[in-house]
DNA sequence: CTCACGTTTCGATAATCATCGAAATATGAG
DNA sequence: CTCATATTTCGATGATTATCGAAACGTGAG
Protein backbone atom coordinates (compact mmCIF):
# COMPACT_ATOMS: atom_id res chain seq x y z
CA UNK A 1 0.00 0.00 0.00
CA UNK A 2 1.37 3.55 -0.49
CA UNK A 3 0.62 6.71 1.15
CA UNK A 4 -1.82 8.06 -1.15
CA UNK A 5 -4.07 5.04 -1.11
CA UNK A 6 -4.05 5.07 2.54
CA UNK A 7 -4.67 8.70 2.35
CA UNK A 8 -7.47 7.85 0.74
CA UNK A 9 -8.98 4.98 2.68
CA UNK A 10 -8.02 7.01 5.96
CA UNK A 11 -10.33 9.90 4.83
CA UNK A 12 -12.83 8.00 2.99
CA UNK A 13 -13.24 7.02 6.68
CA UNK A 14 -13.08 9.80 8.49
CA UNK A 15 -17.38 10.71 8.30
CA UNK A 16 -19.89 9.76 10.51
CA UNK A 17 -21.81 8.19 7.92
CA UNK A 18 -19.28 6.55 5.50
CA UNK A 19 -17.55 5.18 8.93
CA UNK A 20 -21.06 3.70 10.08
CA UNK A 21 -21.75 3.00 6.22
CA UNK A 22 -18.58 0.99 5.99
CA UNK A 23 -18.59 -0.85 9.88
CA UNK A 24 -21.93 -2.10 8.56
CA UNK A 25 -20.85 -3.49 5.45
CA UNK A 26 -17.96 -5.02 7.16
CA UNK A 27 -20.58 -6.74 9.47
CA UNK A 28 -22.86 -7.89 7.02
CA UNK A 29 -20.14 -9.52 4.85
CA UNK A 30 -19.80 -11.29 1.43
CA UNK A 31 -23.33 -11.10 1.03
CA UNK A 32 -23.04 -6.99 0.82
CA UNK A 33 -26.46 -4.77 1.06
CA UNK A 34 -28.55 -2.92 -1.42
CA UNK A 35 -27.64 1.14 -1.69
CA UNK A 36 -31.59 1.28 -1.01
CA UNK A 37 -31.34 -1.07 1.80
CA UNK A 38 -28.70 0.91 3.30
CA UNK A 39 -29.89 4.46 2.79
CA UNK A 40 -33.51 3.11 5.08
CA UNK A 41 -30.76 1.60 8.24
CA UNK A 42 -28.76 4.65 8.04
CA UNK A 43 -31.48 6.80 7.86
CA UNK A 44 -29.77 9.18 4.86
CA UNK A 45 -31.19 10.89 2.05
CA UNK A 46 -30.59 8.25 -1.02
CA UNK A 47 -28.27 11.36 -3.00
CA UNK A 48 -26.22 11.92 0.08
CA UNK A 49 -26.17 8.17 0.67
CA UNK A 50 -25.00 8.09 -3.21
CA UNK A 51 -22.39 10.78 -2.75
CA UNK A 52 -20.87 8.75 0.23
CA UNK A 53 -20.72 5.36 -1.41
CA UNK A 54 -18.86 6.43 -4.03
CA UNK A 55 -16.47 8.19 -1.45
CA UNK A 56 -15.81 4.67 -0.10
CA UNK A 57 -15.44 2.78 -4.00
CA UNK A 58 -13.37 5.25 -4.91
CA UNK A 59 -10.80 4.58 -1.90
CA UNK A 60 -11.19 1.07 -2.81
CA UNK A 61 -12.82 0.15 0.60
CA UNK A 62 -16.13 -1.37 -1.26
CA UNK A 63 -17.06 -2.84 -4.34
CA UNK A 64 -20.24 -2.33 -6.22
CA UNK A 65 -21.78 -5.51 -7.98
CA UNK A 66 -25.22 -5.13 -10.23
CA UNK A 67 -28.07 -7.71 -8.86
CA UNK A 68 -31.70 -6.66 -10.76
CA UNK A 69 -32.04 -3.11 -10.57
CA UNK A 70 -30.11 -3.04 -7.45
CA UNK A 71 -26.49 -2.16 -6.74
CA UNK A 72 -24.95 -4.00 -4.00
CA UNK A 73 -22.00 -3.01 -2.46
CA UNK A 74 -20.26 -5.03 0.08
CA UNK A 75 -16.79 -4.25 2.11
CA UNK A 76 -13.25 -4.98 0.71
CA UNK A 77 -11.25 -6.39 3.40
CA UNK A 78 -8.17 -6.78 1.68
CA UNK A 79 -8.66 -3.11 1.53
CA UNK A 80 -8.93 -2.62 5.29
CA UNK A 81 -6.21 -5.34 6.06
CA UNK A 82 -3.97 -3.19 3.50
CA UNK A 83 -4.59 0.06 5.21
CA UNK A 84 -4.07 -1.25 8.69
CA UNK A 85 -0.91 -3.22 7.84
CA UNK A 86 0.40 0.18 6.42
CA UNK A 87 -0.61 2.33 9.38
CA UNK A 88 1.35 -0.50 11.82
CA UNK A 89 4.76 -0.79 9.69
CA UNK A 90 7.82 -1.44 11.25
CA UNK A 91 5.67 -0.73 14.66
CA UNK A 92 8.07 -0.32 17.82
CA UNK A 93 11.31 -0.75 15.34
CA UNK A 94 10.08 -4.12 15.34
CA UNK A 95 9.42 -5.17 18.58
CA UNK A 96 8.18 -8.15 20.47
CA UNK A 97 4.49 -7.68 21.05
CA UNK A 98 3.83 -5.69 17.70
CA UNK A 99 3.10 -6.23 14.33
CA UNK A 100 -0.12 -6.33 12.09
CA UNK A 101 -1.65 -9.70 12.85
CA UNK A 102 -5.09 -8.65 11.86
CA UNK A 103 -7.23 -10.51 8.76
CA UNK A 104 -10.72 -10.72 7.96
CA UNK A 105 -10.99 -13.73 4.84
CA UNK A 106 -12.25 -12.48 2.12
CA UNK A 107 -13.94 -16.00 2.51
CA UNK A 108 -15.43 -15.87 5.62
CA UNK A 109 -15.12 -19.52 6.03
CA UNK A 110 -17.86 -22.26 4.63
CA UNK A 111 -19.28 -22.91 8.48
CA UNK A 112 -22.67 -21.24 7.98
CA UNK A 113 -25.68 -21.43 5.56
CA UNK A 114 -28.52 -19.28 4.90
CA UNK A 115 -31.68 -19.90 3.64
CA UNK A 116 -33.18 -16.91 2.45
CA UNK B 1 -14.07 3.25 21.44
CA UNK B 2 -16.88 5.47 19.87
CA UNK B 3 -17.74 6.59 17.23
CA UNK B 4 -16.63 10.27 17.70
CA UNK B 5 -13.25 9.29 18.65
CA UNK B 6 -12.85 6.72 15.76
CA UNK B 7 -13.78 9.40 13.21
CA UNK B 8 -11.56 12.02 14.95
CA UNK B 9 -8.77 9.52 14.63
CA UNK B 10 -9.07 8.87 11.40
CA UNK B 11 -9.81 12.41 10.40
CA UNK B 12 -6.41 13.21 12.01
CA UNK B 13 -4.59 10.49 10.06
CA UNK B 14 -6.17 11.50 6.64
CA UNK B 15 -3.73 13.97 5.86
CA UNK B 16 -0.56 13.31 3.85
CA UNK B 17 1.96 15.05 6.75
CA UNK B 18 0.18 13.91 9.74
CA UNK B 19 0.21 10.16 8.44
CA UNK B 20 3.59 10.06 7.40
CA UNK B 21 4.45 11.98 10.99
CA UNK B 22 2.06 8.63 12.77
CA UNK B 23 3.95 6.37 10.50
CA UNK B 24 7.37 7.92 12.16
CA UNK B 25 6.45 8.16 15.69
CA UNK B 26 5.22 4.51 15.38
CA UNK B 27 8.30 3.09 13.93
CA UNK B 28 10.46 5.25 16.59
CA UNK B 29 8.53 3.63 19.29
CA UNK B 30 8.17 4.85 23.18
CA UNK B 31 11.66 6.71 22.94
CA UNK B 32 9.81 9.40 20.70
CA UNK B 33 10.99 12.38 19.26
CA UNK B 34 11.56 15.49 19.80
CA UNK B 35 9.07 18.40 17.38
CA UNK B 36 12.21 20.18 15.72
CA UNK B 37 13.72 16.70 14.62
CA UNK B 38 10.14 15.62 13.21
CA UNK B 39 10.10 19.07 11.41
CA UNK B 40 13.61 18.74 10.13
CA UNK B 41 12.55 14.97 9.26
CA UNK B 42 9.81 15.90 7.43
CA UNK B 43 10.71 19.35 5.77
CA UNK B 44 7.51 20.55 7.15
CA UNK B 45 7.87 24.49 8.97
CA UNK B 46 7.81 24.53 12.58
CA UNK B 47 3.97 26.60 12.45
CA UNK B 48 2.49 23.48 10.13
CA UNK B 49 4.04 21.11 11.91
CA UNK B 50 2.96 21.89 15.14
CA UNK B 51 -0.62 22.52 13.55
CA UNK B 52 -0.40 18.55 12.95
CA UNK B 53 0.64 17.25 16.17
CA UNK B 54 -2.31 19.72 17.62
CA UNK B 55 -4.45 17.74 15.71
CA UNK B 56 -2.77 13.90 16.22
CA UNK B 57 -2.86 14.80 19.74
CA UNK B 58 -6.25 15.90 20.30
CA UNK B 59 -6.84 12.60 18.23
CA UNK B 60 -5.06 10.96 20.79
CA UNK B 61 -3.28 9.48 18.64
CA UNK B 62 -0.10 10.84 20.28
CA UNK B 63 1.06 11.60 23.45
CA UNK B 64 3.42 14.46 24.42
CA UNK B 65 6.12 15.06 27.21
CA UNK B 66 8.42 17.50 27.97
CA UNK B 67 12.11 16.79 28.26
CA UNK B 68 14.15 20.02 28.44
CA UNK B 69 13.01 22.94 26.32
CA UNK B 70 12.18 19.81 24.19
CA UNK B 71 8.51 18.80 23.77
CA UNK B 72 9.02 14.62 22.89
CA UNK B 73 6.08 13.26 20.74
CA UNK B 74 5.53 9.43 20.90
CA UNK B 75 2.55 6.68 19.22
CA UNK B 76 -0.13 6.01 21.33
CA UNK B 77 -0.14 2.16 20.57
CA UNK B 78 -3.32 1.82 22.76
CA UNK B 79 -5.27 4.09 20.56
CA UNK B 80 -4.13 2.93 17.40
CA UNK B 81 -5.09 -1.08 18.63
CA UNK B 82 -8.38 0.60 19.85
CA UNK B 83 -8.84 2.20 16.55
CA UNK B 84 -8.05 -0.71 14.37
CA UNK B 85 -10.30 -3.08 17.26
CA UNK B 86 -13.33 -0.40 16.43
CA UNK B 87 -13.16 -0.44 12.60
CA UNK B 88 -12.62 -4.53 12.65
CA UNK B 89 -15.49 -4.97 14.93
CA UNK B 90 -17.91 -8.12 13.85
CA UNK B 91 -15.98 -8.63 10.85
CA UNK B 92 -17.50 -11.02 8.92
CA UNK B 93 -20.87 -11.54 11.28
CA UNK B 94 -18.16 -13.23 13.50
CA UNK B 95 -17.03 -15.79 11.28
CA UNK B 96 -14.03 -17.64 11.78
CA UNK B 97 -10.58 -15.94 9.76
CA UNK B 98 -11.59 -12.94 10.88
CA UNK B 99 -11.23 -10.21 14.04
CA UNK B 100 -8.94 -7.99 14.86
CA UNK B 101 -5.77 -9.64 16.42
CA UNK B 102 -3.21 -6.72 15.35
CA UNK B 103 -1.24 -5.82 19.10
CA UNK B 104 1.40 -3.24 19.06
CA UNK B 105 2.59 -3.49 22.81
CA UNK B 106 3.10 0.01 25.22
CA UNK B 107 5.96 -1.70 26.60
CA UNK B 108 7.79 -3.27 23.46
CA UNK B 109 9.74 -5.44 25.56
CA UNK B 110 12.60 -4.91 28.52
CA UNK B 111 15.67 -5.72 25.80
CA UNK B 112 16.58 -2.54 24.94
CA UNK B 113 18.13 0.23 26.85
CA UNK B 114 19.35 3.74 26.79
CA UNK B 115 22.07 5.69 28.68
CA UNK B 116 21.11 8.87 27.81
C1' DC C 1 -43.48 0.22 -26.68
C1' DT C 2 -44.75 2.46 -21.63
C1' DC C 3 -44.41 2.46 -16.79
C1' DA C 4 -42.28 1.92 -12.24
C1' DC C 5 -38.35 1.32 -9.46
C1' DG C 6 -33.59 1.94 -7.72
C1' DT C 7 -29.74 4.71 -7.99
C1' DT C 8 -26.76 8.39 -9.53
C1' DT C 9 -25.57 13.11 -11.24
C1' DC C 10 -26.18 18.04 -11.08
C1' DG C 11 -25.91 22.43 -8.84
C1' DA C 12 -25.70 25.70 -5.41
C1' DT C 13 -24.60 26.70 -0.59
C1' DA C 14 -22.51 26.33 3.91
C1' DA C 15 -18.96 24.62 6.59
C1' DT C 16 -14.54 22.85 7.60
C1' DC C 17 -9.55 22.43 6.83
C1' DA C 18 -4.43 23.38 5.40
C1' DT C 19 -0.88 26.59 4.90
C1' DC C 20 2.95 29.41 6.78
C1' DG C 21 5.22 33.87 8.34
C1' DA C 22 5.30 36.72 12.21
C1' DA C 23 4.73 37.30 16.90
C1' DA C 24 4.16 35.30 21.45
C1' DT C 25 5.17 31.88 25.05
C1' DA C 26 8.01 28.71 27.86
C1' DT C 27 12.21 26.77 29.43
C1' DG C 28 17.07 26.77 30.54
C1' DA C 29 21.85 28.95 30.67
C1' DG C 30 25.07 32.53 32.29
C1' DC D 1 18.24 39.99 35.30
C1' DT D 2 19.30 39.10 29.78
C1' DC D 3 19.88 36.11 26.03
C1' DA D 4 19.22 31.94 23.18
C1' DT D 5 16.57 27.98 22.02
C1' DA D 6 12.29 25.18 21.22
C1' DT D 7 7.70 25.30 20.27
C1' DT D 8 3.09 27.20 19.91
C1' DT D 9 -0.54 30.66 18.77
C1' DC D 10 -2.42 34.12 15.73
C1' DG D 11 -4.48 35.59 11.49
C1' DA D 12 -5.63 35.78 6.86
C1' DT D 13 -6.18 33.20 2.59
C1' DG D 14 -7.21 29.52 -0.60
C1' DA D 15 -8.87 24.91 -1.14
C1' DT D 16 -11.57 21.04 -0.18
C1' DT D 17 -15.81 18.81 1.59
C1' DA D 18 -20.79 17.80 3.06
C1' DT D 19 -25.48 18.47 2.19
C1' DC D 20 -29.85 17.34 -0.26
C1' DG D 21 -33.76 18.30 -3.62
C1' DA D 22 -34.68 17.91 -8.36
C1' DA D 23 -33.84 15.87 -12.49
C1' DA D 24 -31.64 12.30 -15.31
C1' DC D 25 -30.26 7.59 -16.03
C1' DG D 26 -30.40 2.48 -16.26
C1' DT D 27 -32.90 -1.72 -15.61
C1' DG D 28 -36.67 -4.90 -15.59
C1' DA D 29 -41.81 -5.91 -15.96
C1' DG D 30 -46.14 -6.05 -18.55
Amino acid sequence: MQSKQAIGALGALANEHRLALFRLLVRVGEEGMAAGAIAAELGIPNSSLSFHLAHLNQAGLVRQERRGRSLIYSADYAAMNALVGYLMENCCAGADGCGPEAACDTQPSSQERKQA
